[in-house]
RNA sequence: GGCCUCAUCGUCUAAUGGUUAGGACACGUCCCUUUCACGGAUGAAAUACGGGUUCGAUUCCCGUUGGGGCUACCA
């Protein structure tokens, strides 16, 4: 059975490209019938930020990407699920220092006591002697047992994996394909820091382990400590997961993706009011495709669809155009009901009265118009109190002042005899174009005043669904308001 | 600096050892039209460069250049 896993660190908000990791994974793991669970990796302390667990569960679920095991959401309360737990690594420090001390104990690792300082001062010596960088193997000769007694004794030290200094560590990813790197380049990783805590490397190749996943799919900022993963897996002697590194998301620039450079945060595209449709479609397409021509995909088709061995190779700019596009196709295809429920919040604070009626059509009028949610209070107000406009927006650029003051009385008598009953669209546009020629006005000398006396706008949608809309009550004092406003 | 890696229109990408190198977004023009939006049509726009292999390379190989990632007791 397929087990694949995301696993951010809480240290704030889920990033676009980790909504990509976590959609790749996910449809990776649905399509094959598998699991997709949800790890915490919070063994950095320092960079820890409260809430983040539960942000980026809520950008998650939001995205319809729920994880079925690990840490999930369960009415809103984080919980963990699953039998393969703890799903947070800070609870699951003996597990890691249980392994820790095999490897010791198998010296396939050691403690270092060099400082920081040290470490520092010989990081910059490499760079300037134009070396590969690297921990000088300074405590690997440490006999053991001397070793053993200083840790006893309260000194402050860390566990290092020691690493192979010969030959090369080869592996296949899904995406890459063949990967090489020479051993004797491989750093002497740090795997237990002093604070007892695990670092990354440490953790994700036992979590991984334990957790029976099969497909280790993850950004490609990992790929250089593969081999620090594999000889791991090889001291332990677990069977190691298939991998597959995805390209970067980059901005327009090409450089990794970066909150100076734009939003980041999946929160912040839903609080700009894209729907979580778009950003999933927009983000699957983002190194992937069908190879066809289809580009609205629904995370149902992409469940069938999806084929990681399809994944470029390529990092992705994060094309916010692209993105509006599908927004407003996803918008589009909303029903006014789903595209009220959508907007609430922005209809709420914007004061529209979401209670009546009319709130219905009015959204139905502008549907095609907006790109996001909150676009949709302002583009439908004119509906529920008319704006004040210049006398002027109500003359056609191909009419002078004089014929649209002639025409709109007319027109006003003339919509006064209709019936209420022939108060719909279709039936007003018929009636009032064949008035229109039958009165010798071009179609434009009025519908234009029309429009502009029923919107108060410079472009709204067409007057007879406005009309519509309206009523014929308020449709006729918008007009009358008109010809007020000419006199 | 070292290591890894990537390279088709501005962007997301398709395709093939032989194609008029296809689509989408954005952009231009036109049509529809009372405005805007929608829709339709259409245009401009790409195989980074240099060598090979080959009858033929955008595709395979090598190099160059450029981009990106990593190079922490961060993930």
């Amino acid at each position: 059975m397929i087990r694949t896993r995301f696993a951010p660190s809480p240290t704030g908000y889920l990033h676009v490209g980790g909504l990509r990791t976590a959609l790749y994974s996910y449809l990776f793991a649905k399509k094959h019938g598998g699991k997709f669970l949800l790890r915490i990796e919070d063994t950095d302390r320092e960079r820890y930020v409260a809430d983040s667990v539960a942000s980026i569960l809520k950008s998650l679920y939001w995205a319809g990407i729920a994880p079925e095991e690990g840490v999930v959401l369960d009415k809103n309360t984080i919980k963990q699920k699953g039998k393969n737990g703890p799903y947070i690594q800070s609870e699951r420090l003996h597990i890691y220092r249980e392994h820790v001390n095999k490897l010791l104990r198998e010296s396939h690792a050691y403690y270092c006591f060099c400082t920081p300082d040290r470490l520092e001062k010989l990081r910059e010596t490499q760079q300037f002697e134009k070396k590969p960088t690297g921990y000088d193997g300074h405590c690997l000769s440490l006999d053991p047992s001397e070793a053993k007694r200083r840790v006893d004794s309260g000194e402050r030290c860390v566990v290092r994996l020691k690493m192979p200094k010969t030959g090369e560590t080869i592996f296949t990813d899904m995406i890459r394909g063949e990967v090489r790197f020479k051993n004797e380049l491989i750093d002497d990783q740090v795997l237990l820091k002093s604070d007892g805590y695990p670092t990354y490397h440490l953790a994700v190749v036992v979590d991984d382990h334990l957790m029976d996943i099969t497909h280790i799919i993850r950004g490609d900022e990992w790929i250089s400590s593969v081999p620090k993963h594999l000889q791991l897996y090889k001291y332990f002697g677990w069977e190691v997961p298939q991998m597959a590194h995805l390209p970067l998301l980059l901005n327009p620039d090409k450089s990794k993706l970066s909150k100076r450079q734009g939003d980041v945060a999946v929160e912040d595209y839903i609080k700009k009011g894209y729907l979580p449709e778009a950003l999933v479609n927009f983000v699957a397409f983002l190194g992937w495709n069908p190879g066809t021509e289809q580009e609205m995909y629904s995370l149902k088709e992409l469940v069938k669809d999806f084929d990681l061995s399809k994944v470029g190779k390529a990092g992705a700019v994060f094309n916010i155009d692209k993105l509006n596009w599908f927004n407003k196709q996803y918008l589009k295809n909303l029903s006014n009901k789903e595209l009220i429920k959508s907007a609430m919040p922005w209809l709420v604070e914007d004061g529209i009265n979401v209670d009546g009626k009319i709130i219905e059509k009015a959204v139905g009028l502008e549907r095609e118009r907006i790109m996001v949610l909150p676009e949709l209070s302002g583009a439908i107000k004119f509906i529920f109190e008319l704006p004040d406009y210049a006398p002027e927006l109500l003359v056609w650029k191909k009419s002078t002042a004089e014929e649209v003051k002639n025409v709109l009385p007319k027109l006003a008598e003339f919509v006064n005899t209709l019936s209420v009953h022939d108060w719909k669209k279709e039936k007003l546009e018929e009636k009032i174009k064949e008035w229109g020629s039958k009165m010798g006005f071009s179609t434009g000398l009025v519908l234009w005043p029309l429009r502009a006396a029923l919107s108060g706008q410079e472009n709204s949608p067409g007057p007879f669904e406005i009309a519509e809309v309206l009523g014929k009550d308020e449709s006729l004092n918008r007009l009358q308001l008109a010809i007020k406003k000419l006199a």
